[in-house]
DNA sequence: AATTTTACGTTTGTCTACATAATGTATTCA
DNA sequence: TGAATACATTATGTAGACAAACGTAAAATT
């Protein structure tokens, strides 16, 4: 048995190893998800790996089929076109609801953040700048505080990076989605709602445009 | 054993059994799913009820507790609130791309589906206008042809099926109802999308303040 | 009497084994 | 030689048993 320090269910651990193993396409789009195999490979047994395989199926990060087995989900272009029709909707309206329920406090921690992008964006640091972009965007959903809004969002940018030939490489887009945080940045530190929306919208219409 | 005449996963037929149950109140909002004493209701083991119960807690129906159970989710007010909001954005989407994208033919299934929504409520019959009622959104959504935004808005109504003490019931909601679904085909036939969402936006707002 | 500790019972988490269904292969017959 | 049927292989679906952890209650000590 496993030494396990963990304190939560063993088939969440497992949730995270398979999606690690999704995103860094060792386990390609398309290809089977072999249970027994991947429980001796974790050392486990079938029934968590089976949870786990289950709780991607419901991410809509697997697909399993009737007795057949789980697969990789793959994302194709409507499927692109489709999510971020869905997150442009959501987003821009977290956005919106964030341009007018920020305190003063999470208005800062905001401007902070996109300081941070900045910086980043300045060292030519695309690591960080992909990682302080993925937290710019979380923060305005928390603010928003939609929690049932953001678990969908979460959902769907999972499926996302199963797609993701990194998008923001070309230094063109990175400028561009920079731009774009800053528009977004303006538009709530002046509280102008609808100005939030649209720039968000935008920006992830741009962020569609990238990916072909 | 039981007889099974199904070829589809025990699981899937648990929770739907579930999902009846907890839809009816049988099961309670709040209330303790007791994995074993279900699963001997049932006549089954552990696993196929501990694999549903996964299924209601992506759901959302269920809240799953590390080493404590899942738990019927208490849907409250602010839930309604922010789960009507994303519907009305979603909905709102899927009626604009339906009054562009709908071929003749589809417009001619929405028209005839709202003749029968006319009818049912002129014959004041309330269990029928709500089946009619849902099956309207559904084909809007279904022409719509957004798989994942379609997933989405199923999920989120069985959530607020938890709550739903029958809105319809008061005769003044469904003849707003009823006047609201006219606009909404009224929109779509024209082709007007921007109409189209307006009223659909609208109907769902009305959706929410119908249950305060 | 109150608080802390310990022990027990209950329930979830996990494992192992078995049943069932689907796929592929081989053999036989036309 | 080709097709159809039966059999074998393999993986999924399900069951039941075991183990670990949490909560509760009782007992002991201060």
């Amino acid at each position: 048995m496993n030494t396990k320090l963990n304190n939560r269910p063993l088939y969440e651990d497992v949730a995270d190893r398979l999606r690690e193993q999704i995103f860094s396409k060792q386990l390609a789009p398309g290809s089977w998800l072999d249970e027994q195999s991947l429980a001796d490979q974790y050392g486990i047994s079938r029934t968590p790996m089976r949870e786990a395989i289950k709780v991607l199926a419901s991410e809509g990060l697997v697909t399993i089929k009737m007795r057949r087995g789980a697969y990789v989900t793959e994302v194709v272009r409507k499927d692109l076109e489709q999510i971020f029709t869905i997150l442009s909707l959501l987003e821009g309206q977290a956005a919106k609801e964030t341009a007018t329920k920020a305190t003063e406090a999470e208005l800062n921690l905001l401007d902070h953040l996109h300081h941070r992008l900045e910086k980043a964006a300045a060292d030519r640091d695309i690591e960080q700048f992909f990682e302080i972009n993925g937290k710019f965007h979380e923060l305005i959903q928390e603010i928003a505080g939609n929690r049932w809004m953001n678990g969908v969002i979460a959902d769907l940018r999972k499926v996302l990076k199963l797609h993701r030939r990194d998008s923001l490489t070309s230094t063109g887009r990175l400028q561009n989605s920079l731009v774009e945080h800053r528009e977004i940045l303006r538009s709530i530190l002046k509280r102008d709602e609808h100005a939030a929306e649209q720039a968000m919208r935008k920006h992830l219409a741009q962020g569609l445009e990238a990916l072909r």
